[in-house]
DNA sequence: CACGAGACCTGTTCGC
DNA sequence: TGCGAACAGGTCTCGT
């Protein structure tokens, strides 16, 4: 489900509060209740509940797709992959079907970890790097300039989709993101990243910069269950748009398939050559 | 090193 | 209307 943007979106709204909800900054975890165990991933579910208990919540953070939960003693670090949620309720409310971990706060509040299709994942964590050390740069941190990206694409031979998947490269996109910075880039899907000029991976690099800046803006995509309030799914260039004309030269978006995710791309803008 | 297939899961939508 | 197939924003592992 969510890429960088929506991850973004949801540790911000648990850094500092929105709407109704208090922010997760600062509360104290009073009891953990793991209503079922598949994704703690480490350590072991039993280990995981004694050791939050009495720790509080310092600081939320993104890094790559992971939300990054620094503890008074350890991390706390959650991936959602493709169903998973985070969010505040107030202690009491009626669970829901996928509510997996409960964190019991004091203050009255309860932080749920709920996700359908449990492929989510958690680690508790004296450090995180074991788990966040593989990954790519950040995509919006100044060292990520272009003639980095630039510098990264010719020392792989990849093709650019599959590649703007890899969060060993660059961390956080997904195959929305990757989909819209290709189109804004006017660059192929198939393109070989080795086979790229200066002036096409500058282009690239201002695509990635531009649909995560505007996916954040817009608080992100919300798409079928995981509705967090953002529109950004209605300001979709090419991804899931198929037939429907291209936003830039009216050409029909065309929808192939590489390394078994869905692509959309634009015929005429992205030409392959 | 690069790539494809299969696995992990449940829920929704599509096609007949 | 019903039912199985296909598909979904992700990642890992294995084989070539």
């Amino acid at each position: 489900m969510p890429e960088l943007p929506e991850v973004e979106t949801i540790a911000r709204r648990l850094r500092t509060g929105c709407g109704g909800e208090p922010a997760l900054t600062g509360r104290e975890i009073l009891t953990v209740e793991v209503r079922h165990p598949k994704p703690i991933a480490v350590p072991d579910p039993e280990e995981a509940r004694a050791r939050m208990r009495g720790q509080r919540f310092l600081d939320i953070a993104r890094r790559g797709k992971f939300l990054v939960c620094r503890l008074t003693r350890d991390y706390l670090l959650i991936h959602l992959r493709m169903s998973g949620d985070v969010q505040l309720f107030p202690g009491g409310e009626p669970l829901r079907k996928h509510d997996h971990v409960v964190w019991h706060l004091d203050g009255g509040w309860d932080l749920r970890f709920h996700d359908p299709r449990r492929f989510g994942r958690i680690w508790i964590l004296e450090s995180p790097e074991r788990v966040l050390g593989a990954l790519g740069p950040e995509p919006l941190a100044p060292e990520f300039t272009p003639a980095r990206l630039e510098a990264m694409l010719r020392s792989r031979k990849r093709l650019l989709k599959p590649l703007l998947l890899d969060q060993t490269f660059v961390a956080g996109i997904g195959n929305i993101y990757a989909d819209e910075a290709l189109h804004r880039a006017r660059l192929h899907p198939l393109r070989r990243s080795d086979s790229l000029r200066p002036e096409e991976a500058a282009r690239l690099w201002r695509g990635i910069h531009a649909a995560l800046r505007v996916g954040i803006a817009r608080d992100g995509a919300s798409i079928d269950w995981v509705y967090r309030g953002g529109d950004f799914q209605n300001h979709l260039r090419a991804y899931g748009r198929e037939g429907e004309p291209c936003p830039k030269c009216g050409a029909r978006i065309r929808h192939i398939t590489v390394g078994q995710r869905s692509t959309y791309y634009c015929p005429q803008c992205q030409k392959k050559r």
